[in-house]
DNA sequence: TGTGCATATGTGCAACTGCTCATATGTTCA
DNA sequence: TGAACATATGAGCAGTTGCACATATGCACA
């Protein structure tokens, strides 16, 4: 806040860099980092981020998307909403699930495109 | 690679879109993405990542980092590199780690980024 | 070559995970 | 209210995971 904002650009990244070491050396962020991951780690919880990156989905909707049992999708929808990735209203019969955070599309996005150069680097 | 690198701006931000849903879409390159997810969802494997995101180490000093057995810590850096995401070297007697991957990088400033606003939000 | 340090690997185990099945809760509409 | 649909939850189980222990391998230097 009070550093001047417009010294050199290098500076920028260093002041970048000081703040990811005081993180790594955080037990408690280091662990909710390791949280998120894990929420993306498994196929059918990335499936249901990855969908509602693309809109919000009941949960019919992502059980199509996701090709496994009802139950299965809601048990992985609680997890989710335990750790605060994404949010639900109801809409008459329907439950409407959203994403609660902007970093989830993020990580997904970086995610995906480090993916498509491991799996497949060209065309 | 084949694709016009020269569109206008705006329509770039599209274009990712369809990118992204491409990629949602093939089922190789998710799970080539939960593969990196799930290396980041443990915390002795997170520690490392992030260590060597600040320079190169040898096992021991990761050892030191993580806190766990000399044993552990190599068979953590087993599977990191069974899925490219470190290469070792040897140097005299010790070996070296280092990150294998750019896009871990990114995925862990993101990561702890967002863990930092989750766990703390203000200073 | 042998001793000591650094790293790797095999094994067994306790803990955890994700799933299905069964069932409960909640909502709509006749 | 009761039938039909949508979602949530509890329980149990098979598969996986991360660790420590023991031991093997690799390297340096006397």
């Amino acid at each position: 806040m009070h550093k001047k904002k417009d010294d050199t650009m290098s500076d920028n990244d260093e002041n970048r860099r000081h703040l990811l070491d005081r993180y790594l050396a955080d037990d408690d962020v280091v662990y909710q980092a390791t949280q998120i991951f894990d929420a993306l780690s498994d196929l059918t919880r990335f499936r249901i981020l990855g969908a509602l990156s693309q809109g919000d989905k009941s949960v019919s909707e992502l059980q199509e998307v996701c090709g496994v049992s009802q139950s299965a999708i809601s048990h992985q929808l609680r997890l989710l909403r335990d750790r605060s990735l994404v949010t639900a209203r109801r809409d008459g019969q329907r439950v409407i699930y959203s994403l609660d955070d902007d970093h989830v599309t993020s990580l997904i996005t970086v995610g995906l495109e480090h993916a498509a150069e491991a799996a497949g680097p060209e065309e």
